[in-house]
RNA sequence: GGUGGAGUGGCCGAGAGGCGAGGCACAGGACUGCAAAUCCUGCUACACGGGUUCAAAUCCCGUCUCCACCUCCA
C-alpha cells in the first residue's frame, strides 16, 4: 500500500507524510473572518480540509482539528457600522451562517473552534515574548509592530524578497521603523472595541490571533496548517514570522486550497448573492453541493457554472440510486469498505478526481451485477462505493443527510403509490397501455419517477429542481 | 516591477516522457408494449512556434492569452 503523501507549499513538493507524534495528527485551519455570508468558495475550503481530516481519521490517525473564527477585524467593524448593529452581534450573525453552511454540507465540526476575542490574553503573552526577544516593538502610541528585518526566514513560504514588495499605502506607517513591518496590535480608536495591554488599549491586528490560538491548542509545533491560496501572503507569512520569532517551530507542512472561480476569475465578495451557500441550497441538496465542491482536486481552481453543478448533481444521484437499489436487493444497506485503488488515489495528495474514477468503475460493475444477479459482486461494489462516499463526506445514509421524514407519512405515501402501481399493473396485464401510461404519466407529473425492474416497479421522488 | 498559477475533446475535469483517467452530453446497439433505469460500442484532445528524445500533453527555449498575490481575501 502506498503511504500518504501530501503537497507542502513551503517546499513545493509532495512528500510522504510523517506526523510529529506517531499515530496523531494536529491541524490548524484558518477558518472564517465572520464579516459576511459564506459563499461556495469559503465552504470549498471547509470541504477540502474536511476530506483531509476524514481521510486521516480513516487511515487510523487520531486527528486534532482546530478551525478558528476571526471575530474582530477592520471589515467587521466597518460592516457593523453599515448594518447598524454592534460589531459582536454582526460577528455572531455571520458565524451562525457559517456554522449552518458547514452543517448543511456535512463538514464535521472541528475538535475546537476558538474565537479571536476569546484569546486576547494569549495574544498579549505572545507579544510580550516577541518584545523580550527583540522581534517586536511598541512605539508608544498603543500599536505593536513586528520587525520583519530581524527575521531570516521571513517570506520563505511565498518565496518573495522583502525589497521587491510594493510598499503599503498604510497611512499609519509613521510609527513603523520599517514600512514593511506589520501590526500585531492596533491602538484603540474612538468608538471601536479595545482591550487593555501593557502598551495601551487596542485591538488585535489581523494575523496575531492565529499564531496565539494555534499555540494555545496545538503547542509549539504541529503537523499541518491549512487555508486558502490567498492566505499564503501575507497572513501565513506573518503567522510564521510571529511564531518563529517567539521560538516556536510552528507548522510542519502547509496546505492551501485553490478557489472557486467564475469566468476564470476569483470569486469576490462583490459578485452578489448568487453564489452564497444559502442561495444554492434552495436548489440543491447539501450533499449534492458538497459532491460538486469536493470533486476537483483541492489545489486546482474549480470553474463554477450552474450547468456543471447540475451535471455533477445528476451524476451523484446516479450513484446514490444505485446504493438504494443495491440495499433493496441485498436486504441491507452497504457496509463501508475501501478499494485499493481508491485508497491509493487518496494517498496521492488526496487525488479525489482519480478516486471518483474508481467509484465510476465500481458503479459500472455493480449495475452489471444487478442485471446478472451476482449478489457477491453487487455487495462488493456497493460496499466500496459507500466506503468511498463516506470518506468524501457524501454518504447518503449518513444521518446528517437523512431528513427527519415522518415514518407514518412515508408509509402512507408508499401505500398510495403502491395502489396506483397495482392499477397500472392490472392495465398492463390486459394490454391496456393507454390506461397504464396515463397512470405513470400522472405520477411523473407529481414528481414521482417509475422504473420497471425485474423485481417489479420502483418509485422514487424526482429531484428535478425548481427554478 | 516581484512572486506564483493556468490554457487538455461539445462541456466538466485528471495526468506530468511511452501502456486511450473518469464523468456529462451526443450517436448507434441490447433490454422494454412504450418508457425509465442499466449495460455495450463509438467520439483519440492537450494555446502557438521551435528544439531534445527511439518516444513529448508531459522536458528545454521562445511567443501569446488569462488569472492570482504583493499587508482586505477561502
Amino acid at each position: 500500500m502506498s503511504p500518504l503523501a501530501l503537497y507542502d507549499t513551503l517546499t513545493r513538493t509532495t512528500q510522504p507524510f510523517t506526523p510529529l507524534k506517531p499515530g496523531e495528527v494536529s491541524i490548524y485551519l484558518c477558518g472564517a473572518t465572520v464579516q459576511g455570508s459564506p459563499h461556495i468558495g469559503h465552504i470549498r475550503s471547509g470541504v477540502n480540509f474536511d476530506i483531509l481530516s476524514r481521510w486521516l481519521t480513516k487511515s487510523g490517525y487520531a486527528v486534532t482539528f482546530i478551525r478558528n473564527v476571526t471575530d474582530i477585524d477592520d471589515k467587521i467593524l466597518q460592516k457593523a457600522v453599515l448594518e447598524q448593529m454592534p460589531w459582536w452581534a454582526l460577528a455572531m450573525k455571520y458565524e451562525r451562517e457559517f456554522t449552518n453552511a458547514y452543517a448543511a454540507l456535512n463538514v464535521l465540526p472541528p475538535t475546537y473552534e476558538p474565537r479571536a476575542t476569546g484569546h486576547i490574553t494569549q495574544m498579549i503573552e505572545l507579544m510580550k515574548t516577541l518584545i523580550e526577544r527583540g522581534a517586536a516593538y511598541a512605539p508608544g502610541n498603543g500599536d505593536v509592530y513586528l520587525s520583519v528585518r530581524t527575521l531570516d526566514s521571513y517570506l520563505t513560504l511565498s518565496r518573495q524578497k522583502l525589497d521587491d514588495l510594493l510598499s503599503s499605502q498604510d497611512s499609519e506607517s509613521s510609527f513603523k521603523k520599517d514600512p514593511r513591518d506589520f501590526a500585531l496590535w492596533k491602538a484603540a480608536k474612538a468608538g471601536e472595541p479595545s482591550w487593555p495591554t501593557p502598551w495601551g488599549t487596542g485591538r488585535p491586528g489581523w494575523h496575531l490571533e492565529c499564531s496565539a490560538m494555534a499555540h494555545a491548542y496545538l503547542g509549539e509545533a504541529f503537523d499541518i496548517h491549512g487555508g486558502g491560496l490567498d492566505l499564503i501572503f501575507p497572513h501565513h507569512e506573518n503567522e510564521i514570522a510571529q511564531s518563529q520569532a517567539a521560538g516556536y517551530a510552528f507548522s510542519n507542512i502547509w496546505m492551501h486550497n485553490a478557489w472557486v472561480t467564475t469566468s476564470g476569475e476569483k470569486m469576490s465578495k462583490s459578485l452578489g448573492n448568487s453564489l452564497r451557500v444559502s442561495e444554492l441550497l434552495k436548489h440543491f441538496r447539501g450533499i449534492e453541493l458538497r459532491w460538486y465542491l469536493g470533486s476537483a482536486h483541492y489545489r486546482s481552481m474549480l470553474e463554477y457554472s450552474r450547468e456543471a453543478l447540475e451535471e455533477s448533481a445528476t451524476g451523484f444521484r446516479r450513484i446514490e440510486s444505485f446504493l438504494y437499489r443495491a440495499g433493496e436487493l441485498l436486504g441491507a444497506p452497504a457496509v463501508a469498505s475501501l478499494s485499493q485503488s481508491f485508497t491509493d488515489a487518496m494517498n496521492d495528495d488526496l487525488a479525489v478526481p482519480a478516486a471518483l474514477a474508481t467509484i465510476s468503475e465500481s458503479l459500472r460493475l455493480g449495475n452489471s451485477a444487478i442485471t446478472s444477479g451476482d449478489m457477491a459482486v453487487l455487495a462488493k461494489s456497493a460496499n466500496e462505493i459507500r466506503g468511498a462516499l463516506e470518506v468524501l463526506g457524501c454518504d447518503p445514509f449518513d444521518l446528517s443527510f437523512v431528513t427527519g421524514a415522518n415514518a407514518d407519512e412515508t408509509n402512507a405515501l408508499d401505500g398510495v403509490i403502491q395502489l396506483a402501481l397495482a392499477q397500472r399493473a392490472a392495465a398492463r396485464d390486459r394490454k391496456d397501455f393507454a390506461a397504464s401510461d396515463a397512470i405513470r404519466d400522472g405520477l411523473i407529473a407529481l414528481g414521482i419517477t417509475i422504473e420497471d425492474t425485474p423485481q417489479g416497479p420502483r418509485w422514487s421522488i424526482s429531484r428535478t429542481e425548481e427554478r
